[in-house]
DNA sequence: GATGCTATTGCAACCTATTCTCAATAAGAA
DNA sequence: TTCTTATTGAGAATAGGTTGCAATAGCATC
């Protein structure tokens, strides 16, 4: 089962209903392999239909969240913006260069670790977890070096 | 030397200068156990000067943040709201009831091994690792299976 | 296909955390 | 004490996101 057939079953089964703004939408988080953010999301779905809103965009986002079929992301370590992706099964963490901002994402079984600590010892069940790790990129480290 | 002691000397060191104001927000930072955010600050800066502003408080944050001596780190999964701590040898990160919105500390060596990693495998130098967890706590969980 | 209920939409106003502008103040070097 | 300029308080501004509302449009039912 695709995302977008997934995704339309869970917002049915909501009592929600199907609506061309949510099919590009869908569309264009399942296509989609770069982690976008709401308003790049609203960028690229005025292609497709030049009145859909911002708006419209954060609700269909909200909506997908709480049916688990997206999850959040933060890339900077200020935390000021939001990206999305699909759930998968690889889950992906950033690491953001506080001199140059560049992002590098990174796996690590780690972080499947560290929620299976967390559902042992404080007896909790895990959702989500968000990482966002800021520090020196290795172009930027190694200029620091040289000053 | 104490956490006062190390922030006004690397206040001076970048050529700052030691205000009332800023005594004042890190003593509350130093001697406070808890996790404070800026309003939280304010209010409990006020107690001792009532003209003290909150935008001086997310200054004297930024410039010890700058200067490496306090950190930030967020609570909720929204991470709507900063909160700030002196920067200790032990690190404590945090786990959000999606439901009742309780937050639990916790602790965990696989954080210190992750940077340990990033070092390593990525190449780049870690200053801070922030690692939001949400999900259900113990009572929460048990509540939504009995419904 | 037409009808009716109500979820969804676009728009604009709103909210909240944080930052900025700017004139006044006050560290602290000389 | 004087001078330079970092810092301050006040309030306006900003940014990302949310909300109220009237209009629209899914979709279950006739």
């Amino acid at each position: 089962m695709t995302f977008q057939e997934k995704a339309s079953q869970a917002i049915r089964e909501a009592g929600g209903r199907m609506t061309a703004q949510r099919q590009i939408i869908l569309e264009l988080l399942e296509t989609s392999d770069e982690h976008l953010d709401a308003e790049e999301l609203h960028r690229r779905a005025r292609v497709q239909d030049s009145d859909i809103s911002l708006a419209t965009v954060y609700r269909t986002l909200n909506t997908l969240q709480e049916a688990g079929l997206v999850q959040q992301r933060y890339h900077s370590p200020e935390h000021s913006r939001k990206y999305v992706e699909p759930v998968h099964a690889d889950e992906e963490y950033h690491f953001t260069c506080r001199n140059c901002r560049r992002v590098m994402p990174f796996h690590s079984e780690l972080m499947q670790q560290l929620k299976q600590q967390l559902e042992a010892e404080l007896n909790v069940q895990v959702f989500n977890a968000c990482v966002c790790v800021d520090g020196l990129c290795p172009e930027c480290r190694a200029s620091s070096h040289k000053e």
